[in-house]
DNA sequence: CCCTTCACTTGTAATCATTCTAAATTGAAA
DNA sequence: TTTCAATTTAGAATGATTACAAGTGAAGGG
């Protein structure tokens, strides 16, 4: 763990714009904390919770507070430069990946991956009960390569029920 | 507040059986509380919470634990009886459906409908990234009727970003 | 470059949902 | 009945998130 972040593998960041050039854009105070959570965030496919993006950044910038953490997050969540996921059932997970696009959980060990494809979603207008829809997000549950080696041999009936069934 | 349940409409109810039959089906015990959860919950489309459920019960149990909610609520999920959803950051929601389908929800006041139509969601197996995939659950965001009217001189902008964007 | 100001940061307390625990109770099988 | 494991219960414990009050520093104006 040296690099600039922990990253899953090689993946292509958003449409450039480094740390700094997002705060002045967002009107935000050009903090080192900020710009420290900032870069740990940009390209970041590990959908981190907030302890584990204070842990990251706190190693690099000591005395970093956990509340400086939330409140960054609100801040871009707010902005719309970060995507704030409810997928994990444990804790929020946070995303710098705002394109649209949805998520594969495992419910084993809930290691999140992107899906970057974009489905048909149009809701026949009768189902929508008057709502007016601001967007979606998909959630695919399953098991990850890992998990599902471990847990070949566990009760086969805990996969049945069709949909996001969680582990005990 | 009389009837049976408190629903949201009129709706249809899951394939028959009564509270004590899916206890016996499931091979747990019939305990007086379960009976009364099982029946609160039995067709009930709101989406309630644990404390919600705890509320509710406990108007006609009284002594009722909020332990024994969560005890119960855990065995219907892992038998398969009862979906746990995450869409609601703010806390679990519980769903008696058990039938596949999907979430509408209002991001201003988290009110949940029910979404009864089937997506074609074939992932391209070049995205599974070796994931073995169980189910999927599809959130869609909006404005409910009511919230819609209220909202609608505040900042445009909020709802932007495509996605499950939430209120402060 | 020096002020001034208010957005930010910080540590900590408070809150809230959920889980855990250990003891008491009770279905249900024998 | 008797027995015993399943269940219920109150309350403590945990974990994530929010609230708060006081201190700090980034940034614009002079």
């Amino acid at each position: 763990m040296k690099g600039k972040n922990t990253h899953q593998g090689p993946e292509k960041k958003e449409a450039g714009l480094e740390p700094a050039g997002i705060c002045r854009l967002l009107g935000l105070k050009l903090t080192p904390q900020r710009l420290a959570i900032l870069e740990y965030l940009d390209g970041n496919t590990a959908h981190p919770g907030a302890e584990e993006i204070y842990a990251a950044v706190a190693g690099r910038f000591p005395g970093l507070s956990l509340a400086t953490v939330y409140n960054t997050l609100a801040s871009l969540r707010d902005k719309g430069r970060l995507l704030e996921l409810s997928i994990d059932p444990a804790k929020r997970r946070y995303d710098p990946r705002t394109r649209p696009h949805h998520h594969l959980i495992c419910i084993s060990c809930s290691r999140i991956v992107d899906i970057e494809h974009t489905f048909d979603l149009e809701i026949p207008e009768a189902l929508k009960m008057g709502y007016e829809i601001t967007g979606n997000e998909i959630g695919f549950y399953g098991l990850c390569p890992d998990c599902n080696k471990t847990d070949a041999k566990r009760q086969p009936d805990i996969r049945q029920g069709g949909s996001h069934v969680r582990r005990p």
